[in-house]
DNA sequence: AGCGGGATCCAT
DNA sequence: TGGATCCCGCTC
């Protein structure tokens, strides 16, 4: 089994953001911060499809806030939710898109709590904070692996969560999507 | 310059 | 079910 699990290229980002979004689930994510590795086990992600998404920040085009979700693939959207947890996303597609999948829920694989079901919980778990904006996720401290120990499961599709915001048609649409029967799963 | 809401979490 | 807590986008 190697050591060092090869890293997925920027090219894996740079594609449909419902497709990397589901093929995200099941794959590790590996921070290395103050020497430590830590490492999770994708079990829950939301796509985000752009300005036409009503549910998306990017829907009412660029803003300072919004400037990584369209800038370049395989690079950390990340933002503060209710004044106090940090969401993280990877954004997708080509720079100027406007896409990005949010990570909602990782499985503690090392170095990790195990409150990681959520995404304000999962950043606290990997110690992701807004300091990580724009930051590469194709580099050697933080970037996904296929996970060496892989095993077959079902996808499950669902509304996103918190978007009613967004109106009954984008709140509907099924872009929330989970590996079924997982214990990290934020919720069912 | 001020206002209101939000891709959440936790205790009650 | 509601409180914590603050950045950002919008309006004035």
């Amino acid at each position: 089994m190697p050591s060092r699990p090869k890293k997925l290229p920027r090219e894996f980002f740079n594609r449909a953001t419902t497709l990397v979004a589901q093929e995200l689930l099941g794959k590790l994510l590996i921070h290395t911060i103050e020497g430590e590795q830590r490492i999770g086990r994708v079990v829950e992600v939301e796509a985000y499809l752009g300005p036409g998404d009503l549910a998306a920040h990017t829907a009412r085009g660029l803003t300072p806030r919004t400037r990584a979700m369209f800038g370049p693939p395989g690079h950390a959207y990340v933002y503060l939710v209710y004044g106090m947890h940090t969401c993280m996303n990877v954004v997708t597609e080509p720079a100027g898109t406007g896409t990005a999948v949010l990570l909602r829920a990782i499985e503690p694989v090392k170095n990790l709590s195990d409150k990681t079901r959520g995404p304000g919980l999962l950043c606290r778990a990997l110690g992701v904070t807004l300091q990580d904006y724009g930051r590469d996720l194709c580099s050697d401290d933080f970037h996904f692996a296929v996970d060496p120990a892989a095993e077959p499961f079902n996808i499950v599709e669902r509304p996103r969560v918190g978007v009613d915001y967004a109106g009954e048609e984008w709140a509907a649409k099924p872009l929330r999507f989970y590996i079924e029967g997982n214990k990290y799963v934020s919720r069912k």
